[in-house]
DNA sequence: CAGTAGAATAATAATCTTTCGCATTTGGCG
DNA sequence: CGCCAAATGCGAAAGATTATTATTCTACTG
């Protein structure tokens, strides 16, 4: 259980360790702030400052436990690592978050690395525009 | 000329304006942060506010004359806009930005927002790594 | 199971980037 | 030249995240 993957992360098991992982399986979002994380510790009823919610997505994240994007819009999201990496599609309008893997589009930016001469250590692709029910909703042009 | 362009833009010739498109345009960093601009005025001579350079190049950008991106590390950058949409590869060690346009992978993304059935409105990619010059002082492993 | 050293937390202050508010100045036009 | 809306300068404010430090908790030990 998640006590398990804490030790296995080498990080000691504390309540909120265990509740902010708690949180991230749990709830409905799979992308959350570390706010949307605050938030809903609060609504269970847990005691646990903001400042260590950032410090323990933090570690998460050092461990391989979270990964973090920085979509648009000022905050951080961190979701639960899977192991495959994944690209994002984000909507415009009401914040809704579709994930994608595309072989291709890997393929093609290792070869451009390669012209260049870079060894790549990470990339990341976000592709905006309107969700198919925010499109509705709106007179197309 | 350069009061031209702010002509056509549909805003007003004001010295500071003027000062910072040319201060996008002759410096031989392309891609800069507002407080480059802003020391890059200040080693001009010119006395012209930090929240003045962020509001000329967020108007600017709203006049299509740059474009904003949000690499890695706090600080948005600007480049002044060429018209072509291209992205970028980005070195984590010097800071060093190359841009590249790759049809294949701009095809591919079309595909996948029609897969999802979103309307896209903009996109971007980052591939970050270590460039070729810093690839060299160091064991690569 | 109590005792303890070291790690983690809570609370708050600090930092960093960007934006706001408002008094003052300036550019475009008659 | 002189007016007025628009633009600027400066300082304060906001928003997100990190640092500081005193206190509490976890993982051992005997
Ligand atoms: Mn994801
Ligand atoms: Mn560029
Ligand atoms: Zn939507
Ligand atoms: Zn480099």
């Amino acid at each position: 259980m998640k006590s398990q993957n804490l030790k296995d992360a080498g990080l000691k098991v504390t309540l909120p360790r265990l509740k902010i992982l708690e949180i991230l399986d749990k709830s409905p979002q799979r992308h959350m702030s570390a706010e949307d994380v605050y938030k809903a510790l609060l609504d269970a009823g847990e005691d646990i400052g903001l400042a260590t919610v950032y410090r323990v997505l933090t570690q998460f994240e050092a461990a391989g436990l979270v990964d973090r994007h920085k979509f648009e819009g000022g905050q951080a999201v961190f979701e639960l690592s899977e192991g495959e990496h994944h690209d994002h599609l984000l909507c415009v309008k009401c914040g809704r978050v579709d994930e994608f893997v595309d072989e291709m589009i890997e393929e093609r930016q290792h070869s451009i690395a390669d012209r260049f001469g870079y060894k790549i250590t990470d990339h990341c692709l976000y592709i905006y525009g309107v969700c198919p029910d925010c499109r509705k909703g709106e007179q197309d042009r």
